[in-house]
DNA sequence: AAACGCCGCAACCGCCGAGGT
DNA sequence: AACCTCGGCGGTTGCGGCGTT
């Protein structure tokens, strides 16, 4: 047998509460204080449960609740809780002052979670996920202004290998047959030899160490693709069929999120998590357009991804970052105070897109 | 102007653990 | 030990506002 609800419901009022009744429940708690939510409604003189009444309390008539907007500097920190705590959000509401984990809960279903997920960022475990990748906004991006840095990107996917998750998928093996068109369309832009990267590229060859015979056709591909048989050793194979010499396998060039996993021990507490959560977990690209990148606030949680003025994000840099650096979890900084939604979100997706700095690939000697 | 769909948020629901009897 | 109440939590729902057609 179940368990008896907490009050008898025959005659109590649901819905959203109307002014009048938050007069009488503040009125009540005023006097006798909160608590003994059972015999509350009873005693306010108020057609509701207990239950209803403590939630309307805690979540929304509260004397000390904010109200409002969320600032930058606390979705930073929903973020970095959210990485370490997962769906806790009493605790993380715990270190947001006068946030309410429902209202932290509801931020994070219809803002935050949409943004990663845009982003290409997996909002459960705040891993990188090629899959949710808006992959056509990078494909119109490159392709048409710089073909070049387009190939190099897939290269840089296609070349990853510390990702647990597979990085060929449908949506890829697209964006692969769409660049083979146009090879083929514009045969003299992607027969040039770049040049670029040697040193890295024969690095890539050596630790490749892989021959596999060409591809003969663009047939050749669509059997391939169609056949299923499609590892990510193919796929790189495919990008140097579409002949990206001197497009490199670039590691440390490719911007790479770390899984929790990989910067915070699994037996460290909470607390421990706080301070470790300071740390990378997204690490930004530079802007395509020379930017020097977004400066992001001193100490915060984007500042700590390692961004470097001279575009070298690099991987080994970010994988050798201590997780315990005292790099505080709020930030007593300065901080971009975007008014909007959409600069929030423009400002938060110029440091998570793929994209390969201009300064390291000179245009001209493409073009 | 009306219909429609989307989105955000307040509120509800079911479950659980702690504590008292 | 068993039962009950209370408070808390996370997931889900549904309503109202708003934009689009």
């Amino acid at each position: 047998m179940g368990r008896a609800p907490c009050c008898d419901k025959n005659g109590l009022k649901k819905g959203p509460w109307t002014t009048e009744e938050d007069a009488m429940l503040v009125n009540y708690i005023q006097k006798h204080g909160p608590g003994n939510w059972r015999n509350l409604p009873k005693n306010a003189g108020l057609q509701r449960c207990g239950k209803s009444c403590r939630l309307r309390w805690t979540n929304y008539l509260r004397p000390d609740i904010k109200r409002g907007r969320f600032s930058f500097e606390e979705e930073e920190t929903i973020i970095q809780l959210h990485s370490i705590l997962g769906n806790k959000w009493s605790a993380i509401a715990a270190r947001l002052p006068g946030r309410t984990d429902n209202e932290i809960k509801n931020y994070w279903n219809t803002h935050i979670r949409k943004r990663l997920l845009r982003m290409g960022i997996d909002p459960v475990t705040h891993a990188p996920r090629i899959d949710l990748l808006d992959l056509s906004s990078i494909l119109s991006s490159y392709v048409c202004n710089n073909p070049a840095a387009a190939l190099l990107n897939l290269s840089n996917l296609l070349n990853s290998t510390h990702q647990q998750q597979p990085l060929v998928n449908p949506e890829m093996l697209r964006l692969a047959t769409s660049l083979l068109s146009i090879k083929q369309a514009n045969p003299e832009m992607c027969s040039q030899n770049y040049n670029l990267h040697q040193n890295q590229i024969s690095n890539s060859q050596e630790q490749n160490n892989q021959v596999l015979p060409p591809l003969q056709s663009n047939d050749q591909f669509q059997n391939l693709i169609q056949g299923g048989d499609f590892s990510a050793d193919m796929a790189k194979h495919l990008m140097q069929q579409i002949n990206v010499e001197g497009f490199s396998p670039n590691m440390t060039n490719l911007s790479c999120p770390l899984s929790q996993e990989n910067i915070v021990p699994p037996n460290l507490s909470a607390d421990h998590h706080q301070t470790a959560v300071s740390q990378a977990n997204y690490v930004p690209c530079s802007t395509t357009s020379g930017n020097p990148g977004p400066d992001f606030p001193e100490n915060s949680y984007f500042q700590s991804f390692n961004y470097n003025k001279n575009h070298d994000f690099s991987f080994d840099s970010v994988m050798s970052t201590p997780y315990s650096s005292p790099t505080p979890l709020n930030s007593s900084g300065t901080y971009i105070n975007s008014s909007t939604e959409d600069e929030k979100e423009s400002y938060c997706s110029s440091w998570l897109k793929f994209e390969i700095p201009e300064s390291t690939l000179d245009i001209s000697d493409i073009m």
